[in-house]
DNA sequence: TGAATGTCGGAAATGTATCC
DNA sequence: GGATACATTTCCGACATTCA
């Protein structure tokens, strides 16, 4: 077979470098200013590739060029290459110069204010030169980062059987609605869903995770959705916005007793549907995990064993 | 060790599609 | 149909590798 008989005796790395700056320019003067080479050897490079495998990799327009399903499946693999190699270097640079690695976490902000710190603090606990670097973002922008390889896992509600992606449930986690501390219906035993009718809301944006069977609850309990409202996924703006006024708002539970602990809110005796999936984490498929990350989701299973210890309770109160 | 061969990339000319 | 943008081809030199 011609293609593999090319592959193992003359595709290299710089092809490779060629075939995703290609495709991540798609033009080939831009490429070569990019690679700092002219443009003729671009483009003679690409036709020794194409000629290599015998097959077309990207159609050409008058408008730059594109990838043809060959060359997409090329580039995929060689993105995962690429990409393997530089977690290589990266930890044997750490290893040359001391260092314990680097590891990009991205989180949801279900998990940002409760497991995400426990499980630093373990990580830190058992290595204190490994460096973590810790982006806070939606679930669509996160997981488009770990599929670019600027992440090495994201942790928060799971996107569920995603192609590309490895999962690991962690833990189940139920929504809560809460309420600043003297808020009228704060001190209640009982709180029913008409009680709720009158108080400006915070709820999370449409197009959210959450979003939906939020609505979908509501229109269960007969109720509308509220008029006076804002709309963030963002843990910060809930809880100061509903600290500083009547508003409710609607957090994971674990972050909610968290609140509720510092005595910042109220978490109102109302019982949730279950709307959301676990909570986990989620790495890429295609590319290696460097033993920094493998010990940062070491950590993230440890970190739910150690919820209810006194020493981490006493940590994060 | 030196010739043959392979690889890489530059300069210039040329081809092609699109836009006005 | 000319201007423009972009890709391809041809020719060439520099350097590396292979082999007798």
């Amino acid at each position: 077979m011609q293609s593999d008989w090319y592959i193992r005796r003359h595709l290299k790395l710089r092809h490779l470098q060629l075939l995703v700056a290609i495709d991540d320019l798609r033009n080939l003067g831009r490429v070569a200013a990019s690679l700092n080479i002219t443009q003729p050897a671009v483009s003679k490079m690409l036709g020794e590739v194409e000629k290599g495998l015998g097959v077309t990799l990207f159609e050409r327009t008058a408008r730059g060029v594109n990838p043809t399903v060959y060359g997409a499946a090329l580039i995929d693999h060689a993105r995962t290459v690429l990409g393997n190699l530089d977690v290589a270097r990266a930890e044997l640079r750490d290893l040359l110069s001391g260092a314990s690695g680097k590891v990009a976490v991205g989180a949801l902000p279900a998990v940002a204010p409760t497991l995400l710190p426990r499980s630093l603090a373990l990580l830190k606990d058992r290595s204190p030169g490994t460096s973590v670097l810790v982006r806070e973002g939606t679930q669509e922008s996160l997981l488009q980062e770990l599929l670019r390889g600027k992440l090495d896992l994201v942790v928060g509600t799971l996107p569920g059987r995603a192609p590309h992606f490895e999962e690991k449930v962690l833990y189940e986690d139920r929504f809560r609605l809460v309420a600043r501390r003297q808020h009228p219906l704060a001190g209640r035993t009982r709180v029913t869903w008409s009680d709720l009718r009158e108080y400006p809301w915070v709820l999370p944006p449409v197009g959210s995770l959450l979003r939906e069977p939020l609505e979908v609850t509501f229109e269960e309990h007969g109720l509308a959705i509220p008029r006076n409202q804002i709309e963030t996924l963002s843990v910060h703006v809930i809880s100061g916005y509903v600290e500083s006024t009547d508003a409710i708002g609607c957090l994971r539970e674990a972050v909610a007793h968290r609140y509720q602990a510092l005595g910042a809110l109220a978490v109102l005796p109302l019982d949730l549907p279950k709307m959301l999936g676990p909570v986990g984490m989620t790495w890429s498929r295609e590319r290696l995990l460097s033993s920094s990350a493998r010990l940062m989701m070491k950590c993230l299973e440890n970190a739910i064993n150690h919820r209810a210890s006194p020493r981490h309770a006493r940590a994060s109160g």
